[in-house]
DNA sequence: ATAGGATTAGGAATACTTCTCAATCTCAAT
DNA sequence: ATTGAGATTGAGAAGTATTCCTAATCCTAT
C-alpha cells in the first residue's frame, strides 16, 4: 500500500458490504481526511480497481459503484428499489463458455429482477 | 412509427448489423436529413429501446452503442481491438436462474475474451 | 539533510448525454 | 381548407461523472 490516501481509499471501500460511488467514498474518506480531493480518490480507485482489490461495478445511468469485496458474486439491480445487491454463485466461467462456445477471459453477468427486501 | 426522423433513426441503426455509437447513428441520418438533430437522435433512440426495437450496449469508458438486432444474444468485448462482436446462443435465463438461485426479469452478460479476428 | 521521483490537492477540462423551449409539424374535428 | 391541441423538432445550453493538469508536497534512499 503506497500512500496514506490509497489506504483510506480501501478502507472506506472494504469497510462496508455495501456498493458506494466514488462520491460516497470521498465523502466517507474526507470525514478521516479533510483535505483529500476528489481527484485523489478516483486515482486511487481506478488502481486498486487495476491490483484486483476493488471491483467496479458500471451502472447504467447512474455513477459507477465500487464493491471491496472480490470474491466471485454477481449483483442484482433490483427492479422496484434500484438498490444493488449481491448474489453468491460459483463461477460460472466454464458453464458460459459452453453455452456461447467462445473462450473468455472474463465476464459480467448483470441480473434485474426483484431484490429480497422487494420480493414480498 | 410516429416521425419521419424516427423512422430514420431505426433505419440507420438496423441497416448493419453494426454497433453503432450515438454520434455514428447522427453522421448516417444526417447524410438523408442534414438538419436533424443530436438530441434528436438519442431521443428517439431512448424511444426505439424502450419501444424494444433496439438494443443499448453499456461500454465502459466509451459511448453507448446501439444495436438494431433485437434477437437474443449476447456481446464479446475484444481485449485485443476492442470490437464488439455478437455471440449467438440461446436464452440463458433459465440456466442464471438456476445457478444464481434468483428469479429475474432480465440479465445482461457482458463477456471479454479474444474475438474470432484476433484469436489466430 | 537532500535530491529525485512519485503522489497529492485543487480546480479546470472533457466527453457523453439530457434538458429547455420556441418553432414546427400532425391530424382530427370543423 | 382551416383550426387548434398536442406532440415533436432543432439548436444550443446545461448537467454529470470522470479524467486531466500542474505546482506543491511527501517519501525514500543516499
Amino acid at each position: 500500500m503506497n500512500t496514506k490516501q490509497k489506504a483510506l481509499v480501501l478502507e472506506v471501500v472494504t469497510a462496508t458490504c455495501s456498493h458506494m460511488t466514488a462520491e460516497e467514498i470521498y465523502i466517507a474518506a474526507k470525514a478521516k481526511m479533510p483535505q483529500i480531493a476528489m481527484g485523489t480518490v478516483y486515482r486511487n480507485l481506478a488502481q486498486l480497481v487495476s491490483d484486483g482489490m476493488v471491483r467496479k461495478l458500471e451502472i447504467p445511468n447512474a455513477p459507477d459503484r465500487y464493491d471491496g469485496c472480490t470474491e466471485c458474486h454477481e449483483h442484482l439491480y433490483c427492479d422496484k428499489c434500484g438498490k444493488v445487491s449481491d448474489i453468491w454463485c460459483g463461477d460460472l466461467t466454464g458453464a458460459i463458455e459452453s453455452a456461447t462456445g467462445q473462450k473468455l477471459s472474463s465476464y459480467t453477468l448483470t441480473i434485474r429482477g426483484l431484490c429480497p427486501d422487494c420480493a414480498v
